[in-house]
DNA sequence: TAATTTAACTTGCATTTTAAAAGTTAAATT
DNA sequence: AATTTAACTTTTAAAATGCAAGTTAAATTA
């Protein structure tokens, strides 16, 4: 997705705005999801060449990293960036609006109750376990 | 979009997980846009038939709603609903993460730096303005 | 150590979605 | 009465998606 305009929504559109590459970032940002093949296991069922064209693109975008698994040289190790973790407010507040408009959904209470009352320091301490 | 799993942020991208769908919301919700000739003059400049498309879906969504113009026989007036109103945080954090992570756009300082020291209030005010 | 399995992809192809352009209809304006 | 405007719809080509199968290197198992 080429840049579309100077609108700051727009360019985060021209990032994540489909439907799977926020998927992907809840994956390593929430799951703690690290590897191609537990990506492609998500409930979502995500097509492979999707997850494939997804996270050459995030990767290009700067918003993940891809490195060679120490232990055993088949795998990758995806993980999220600065700028990825960056968009875990967004991601939150998407998990906040279901709460609200989407009853029908099982939404961890206790996360939706902290989020409520202390979003800043939900978002350190999550921010704190990415990536470990 | 039909629903994919539960989890609440596929829902939220099962309803905006495109690239137009939140620039519609935007242009409702920040820049008084009501009609369709207006929305279809957004700087991306999106093609008529998506705009009509995804109007459809987000009115059938419950996200906006359409009314006759009371003045103008041809015009179709439309509106964010609550639900589509409540997506406002989402994006407020878009703007902060592009004013953080893309400094070649300007983004009003103004508004960030409100969004910063007072984020609730900012949101309020925001709120109070739309649909009027 | 040979055979099998796993991980991370790529490829091919049918289907769906998007984009661009032109066309339609009713209502308003000139 | 003729033209313009608003809100679409239709058509068609191009692009993206989804599904299944195939590839390659490395690890594991027999």
């Amino acid at each position: 997705m080429t840049k579309r305009s100077d609108c700051p929504i727009s360019n985060v559109l021209d990032h994540v705005g489909d439907k799977w590459s926020l998927l992907i970032i809840r994956d390593l940002m929430f799951f703690g999801k690290h590897s191609y093949s537990e990506l492609q296991n998500s409930e979502e069922k995500m097509a492979t060449n999707i997850l494939s064209s997804r996270l050459e693109k995030l990767e290009t975008h700067g918003l993940i990293n891809k490195q060679p698994d120490k232990k055993d040289k088949r795998k990758k190790v995806y993980q999220l960036t600065a700028s990825g973790i960056d968009l875990l407010p967004i991601l939150l507040e998407m998990i906040l609006w279901s709460a609200k408009h989407a009853p029908e959904l099982t939404i961890p209470t206790q996360l939706v109750e902290r989020a409520q009352s202390d979003k800043a320091g939900l978002i350190n301490e999550l921010i704190a376990n990415i990536n470990r």
